[in-house]
DNA sequence: ATGAAAGCGCTAACAA
DNA sequence: TTGTTAGCGCTTTCAT
């Protein structure tokens, strides 16, 4: 058994009342006294047990992150920031992977309360209202990274995705090019990712193009969309350009071209979103919009732990920059 | 704040023991007080407080989960793996990145060890003696992924490492190729992934094959890293193939050749390591090694778990099934 | 400046 | 079958 807080105030010839107060340097404690202490403490290897701190405190210093899935491009980057800075403040992250099933988030949310944790970030493409509502019963503070909701209820940090794809519509417009396809996400659930449609019909329209249905496929995220986007859409049409609401489309958009003896970005331009860790490598290298993946996640960090030790927030609903990356995916 | 047993027992007006036996499902309760008890529970939507029964059981229900770093392409797989099964017997993942960092790790297992976790999956490409020495002294529990040690002091999960590389450089040598070089992590380091180049230089030998020190290149396991790679090779000596520690170095590599002039796999054959989510969307398609990523992180998960609640393991030292993915960089 | 003791919410040994 | 109670390891109030 390792030594508690008992064998300490022994060692040292004091009480455990004292123990405690070198440790969280609180009160006036003789120099004397807490220099035995210290002793003590490094003698016997002690390390207070956190769980008994946490029954006490109603605190744990462990912050719960659900995300839909790990193993997705997106997220490794968000946890890695959010990590780094509960780190920077001594908490951990108690990470949960919730395939984006509501029946699943609910149960971890619940856990996670059962566990204490003092707040948790909450990172899903979707939010349904019966989450809000738990999260809300639960009293759990959290805060939003990547969707937020209207009311602004709870605090998120996000970017402009349907501005940031509006940008990127305009730029492959302003390119030259006239049919601009899209492939993404199904625009009825009501997400952040999805919004990039809204942001690619807008700047049609703001050029005076109609949107042409034939020129949007509606799928996943992953490299297989955007190659069954592509084949699809060419059955019917002909483009100059498609916005891919991915990098991940994007690759497999640019692989299905190939396959149709198109060369991008000589026939058809591409442009992705993320910019993700492959994008860079990938050939031609991807255009495409960065996200701040790895701020999302400190940023949102940040926010909770304030929340969390109620300090003032400057902002409650971070809007972080995304940036154009151009490559060699648009010529 | 949350209704605690107490409460419940008032509303069932029964004692907190009796709750506490519904809730553990031990001993016999009488059904009707049961019901009674089931019905309070729900009435205010009561959930056990999982830390103070920590505190009490000394067990959390938690495993600490220590990588390098999770928004490295390897990781995240792992980690999903392993949440799955944990997720499965009620287990939640404390996620740690140590960037390898010897300092971190030890911060991280100590205060893995105040949280209580109940065991550990320790993922790292090194495993300095230091980390084993103070595993030791706080008894945690923990089994290796990726990494193993010698005197099987550790249960642990690989594959084997050297003769996946050897399977490998066996395969570019089979393909007709004589000049084979190597680009992957510097081999000074004793950890699992340096091995490699112990499975390249063996075939290289069996195959009467001298290995010519400018054919090999020691980097990290970036893109960059076989870009660089392959730059560096290229200036003083000609070659056939590559054989590459990761799939990112792969990709690196290919770039570098294009940028040269050089097609893969027309002029050089390129093989990878790992089979990571980007290896078949590449152009050229990566042929590779795969490992089974998430199957390393469940079978941790699951072994772990059996330790912690010390059921006999059939084997405590795992070494799972790699295989040869045949795709398009070699010819 | 220090100690005694209550209590955080639970489990489990013991009693009834 | 059920209740009483000690105690897990700590923090914190109240005395001293």
């Amino acid at each position: 058994m390792a030594a508690s807080i008992k064998d300490v105030a022994r060692e040292a010839g004091v009480s455990i009342a004292t123990v405690s107060r070198v440790l969280n340097n609180v009160d006036v404690v003789n120099e004397d006294t807490k220099k035995r202490v210290q002793d003590a403490i490094k003698k016997l290897s002690y390390r207070p047990n956190i769980v008994a701190r946490s029954l006490k405190t109603q605190k744990t210093k462990t912050i719960g992150i659900l995300v839909p899935d790990i193993s997705n491009q997106f997220y490794p980057e968000v946890v890695r920031g959010a990590e780094d800075v509960a780190n920077i403040y001594d908490y951990n992250i108690i990470l949960c992977n919730s395939d984006s099933d509501l029946d699943k988030e609910k149960e971890y949310i619940r856990v996670l309360k059962e566990k204490m944790v003092d707040g948790m970030l909450y990172m899903s493409s979707s939010l349904e209202g019966e989450i809000l509502d738990l999260i809300d019963e639960l009293e759990l503070k959290t805060v939003l990274v990547e969707t937020k909701i209207s009311g602004g209820k709870l605090p998120s940090v996000t970017i402009d995705n349907k501005k940031a794809a509006y940008d990127a519509t305009k730029y492959l417009l302003e390119k030259g090019n006239k049919k601009v396809a899209y492939i993404g996400l199904k625009k009825d659930r009501t997400n952040a990712v999805s919004r990039r449609y809204n942001g690619y019909e807008k700047a049609l329209k703001d050029s005076g193009i109609e949107v042409d249905p034939s020129l949007v496929y509606f799928g996943g995220l992953k490299a297989a969309d955007g190659y069954n986007g592509i084949n699809v859409i060419l059955e019917n049409s002909e483009i100059d350009a498609v916005f891919c609401a991915s990098d991940e489309v994007a690759m497999g958009a640019i692989n299905a071209l190939r396959d149709k003896g198109l060369d991008c970005p000589k026939d058809v331009d591409v442009m992705g979103f993320n910019d993700n860790s492959m994008a860079a490598v990938f050939y031609p290298k991807i255009s495409t919009v960065a996200q701040p993946m790895y701020d999302m996640g400190s940023v949102g960090m940040r926010m909770l732990i304030k929340i969390v030790n109620n300090k003032p927030l400057d902002d409650d609903q971070y809007v972080l920059q995304y940036y154009l990356v151009e490559r060699d995916s648009v010529k």
